[in-house]
DNA sequence: ATTGCCGCTTGACATTTATCAAGCGGCTGG
DNA sequence: CCAGCCGCTTGATAAATGTCAAGCGGCAAT
């Protein structure tokens, strides 16, 4: 592994600040990984063996049930991702796949549980990670039972376009099949999902997508900082 | 607070093990305070004060969004809430209400924060009880995302049949409406998910409900070990 | 350039879930 | 004992969402 890519590793706010030494200790063991896409990392009843870190591409979380599949989240880099698996020694609850080229740094969980136990300031920021995990989940779970499909995706647009700098518009990072399953909702339903948001304003063309009456869509939307990420 | 109450709340894993002197500390400005039935004890957007204890009673966690109301999630005696909420000293996520009356032991968060810099035990104690926390919403989170309300219905009926002690029946711990809010529908869906439940051997008098083919109620609920808890 | 695949869209239709309205029946306060 | 409230149920209907089938159009391999 690089000194580089150590160095996008440890720019993450959990492992920021830990001693050298510790760092070593967590990557013992360690190996950065290229995957192409569509592969399956892991399946949610397999045992957590590492943590990993997204450093480059894009990885799906998703489960299964009843024949049924659906998307849980998607992980963009530079991210960690089924850090509450790691601690907890117990099976991932939820399963992974590339969705493009990845490259993932894959750190024995143990190591994490090793390291924590004596670097009680990187134990810390494990809690305050985990909190913020957390709360992202409670607000998935809020967004699914609280709004319906058209809100969901009229919160997502808005939030999109704050993330992707306020230019009324935005690109859409994923098929949007994907963002259908993201959304809980079939590639249909997210079709005429767009088709109901045209009178709001909103122009698809492809990936991209034009938002020409801000507040209109927010009316419709109701964007709620307790359910929509920053 | 009474030694015996004190007792109780050391029971928890959370606090088992935990040096008498930092309990203490932890417990300095603390207070149980009884609430009857029906109170809201905060809301979603309020900054989380305390870690609450339900020593005693039933508190239900909900939440708004488009003039729609959710219970999140039902909490039994004994057991903390907003754990995560108290660590990340932010707001509290979601609203809390009485359901009965009940003892709640409200804990300052930034006791919890101090006690667990300097017990290094207790850091690793929140770590573990804060991983099954998320685990418990993604649970949620898929349960409602993959399956139906006939399908979480029947779920729900196998794993309180299963808590209850195998006994082929169970009875219901809360009214129906509330039930209905937690499984994400409506009271009168509810209704008519028991009704479609009656052919796989569900009997419904009042709060009591036997279960007379679990086999058949099986083979409709596929329950699943990543979704249903233990 | 052509072919075939694949993601997306659209239409028709089915299923699931919610809404509105009415009524039943137990419980409780007077 | 009775009235009224409230939780629950049922029926009728509407809205939301899913399913199935067909077709469009871009893109990549040949």
């Amino acid at each position: 592994m690089r000194e580089s890519e150590k160095e996008i590793v440890r720019s993450l706010p959990l492992f920021s600040g830990m001693a050298p030494d510790h760092f070593e200790i967590m990557l013992k063991g360690s190996f950065l990984q290229k995957f192409p896409a569509t592969v399956v990392l892991f399946s949610e009843q397999d045992h957590t063996d590492f943590l990993h870190v997204l450093v480059d591409g894009q990885v799906e979380l998703f489960a299964n049930a009843n024949n049924r599949e659906g998307t849980m989240t998607l992980i963009k880099p530079v991210a960690t991702f089924v850090l509450a698996s790691a601690l907890a020694d117990g099976a991932y609850q939820l399963s992974a796949r590339t969705l493009q080229t990845s490259q993932i740094l894959m750190i024995p969980a143990e190591n994490i549980r090793e390291v924590m136990a004596l670097d009680s300031d990187f134990a810390q920021k494990t809690i305050v990670e985990l909190a913020e995990c957390y709360h992202g989940v409670v607000r998935a779970y809020k967004n699914i039972k609280l709004r319906t499909a058209v809100e969901r995706l009229a919160n997502y647009l808005l939030v999109q376009n704050r993330r992707q700098g306020d230019n009324d518009g935005l690109v859409l990072p994923v098929e949007k099949r994907t963002l259908a399953s993201m959304l809980g909702m079939t590639p249909e339903n997210l079709s005429r999902a767009f088709n109901t948001l045209k009178p709001y304003g909103v122009v698809i063309d492809g990936a991209e997508i034009s938002l020409n009456n801000l507040s209109d869509l927010e009316t419709l939307a109701k964007p709620s900082a307790h359910i929509d990420a920053n």
